[in-house]
DNA sequence: TGTTTCGTACGAAAGTTATCCTACCTTTAT
DNA sequence: ATAAAGGTAGGATAACTTTCGTACGAAACA
């Protein structure tokens, strides 16, 4: 019988937490109301709904925020390579046992990756072998 | 300002569901005991707890059962591959705005790729283009 | 100077997920 | 026949997520 959790799992973002981290990593440091603002050109969301949930997401530590000013200044604690490769390692891990490879079989199975993207991968095999 | 959420949306597993999904999709249509069972390999979990996970999960209509027994059996409704489709489709999206190869340029950034995954990834390239 | 606008803080409330207890029925074995 | 084992059903509950109302302070402005 294995652990149930490791001790110091790094707490995962939750749907509406990696919405607002989309906008900090898009456009750098921001406030509240530049954030809900943008949110806002997707779907509704209360002022103070985005404000909440940037404090719980500063509390949790995925955010560190400058205080001197007023309005204060929201930035994420982790580099957006580095959050992303847990969600996907995750995701790699939970859906195919850890295989890269047959991640990418389901991705090229799907009739939604174009022939662009085929390319951009291959181009980027080639570079790796180098 | 656009719609919250599409009418039609098929009901996306949960962490747990689709930890049963993963044993049935791995064994084939079984009863409540059985995937208990299997779970417990990897982590504790109640009976009852899995019983009701999958009775929610029929009620979702993730799951049908086969009732005519005394001893449930259950079926995922989705096949495998349709359902890791919809969850690989959404993860592109919500992450890499839908580019493929994104992806996979940070598949193939990580470290924990390796290069039998990579020489896996290249036949298939291959084999695409004919 | 007062009022309106814009900001934070706090708490409540609703929804979702995950877990398990209790009750009760059916089958099996003693 | 009766007890034990194994099944389903249906709450109850706790934790977490998400949303937002209210209060109140600071700043901008008429």
């Amino acid at each position: 019988m294995k652990q149930n959790k490791p001790i110091d799992a790094i707490p995962e973002p939750t749907r509406a937490e990696l919405e607002i981290l989309q906008v900090l990593w898009e456009f750098g440091p921001s406030t509240v109301r530049f954030v809900n603002d943008t949110l806002n050109e997707q779907r509704d969301v209360n002022y103070t709904s985005t404000l909440k949930q940037m404090q719980i997401m500063a509390d949790k530590g995925i955010l560190k925020r400058d205080e001197r000013q007023m309005k204060h200044i929201y930035i994420p604690v982790e580099a957006e390579n580095k959050t992303k490769d847990q969600l996907l390692n995750r995701f790699v891990n939970t859906l195919y046992k850890g295989s890269a490879s047959k991640l990418v079989m389901q991705l090229l199975g799907n009739e939604k990756t174009s022939k662009e993207d085929l390319d951009a991968i291959k181009q980027m095999l080639k570079k790796l072998d180098k």
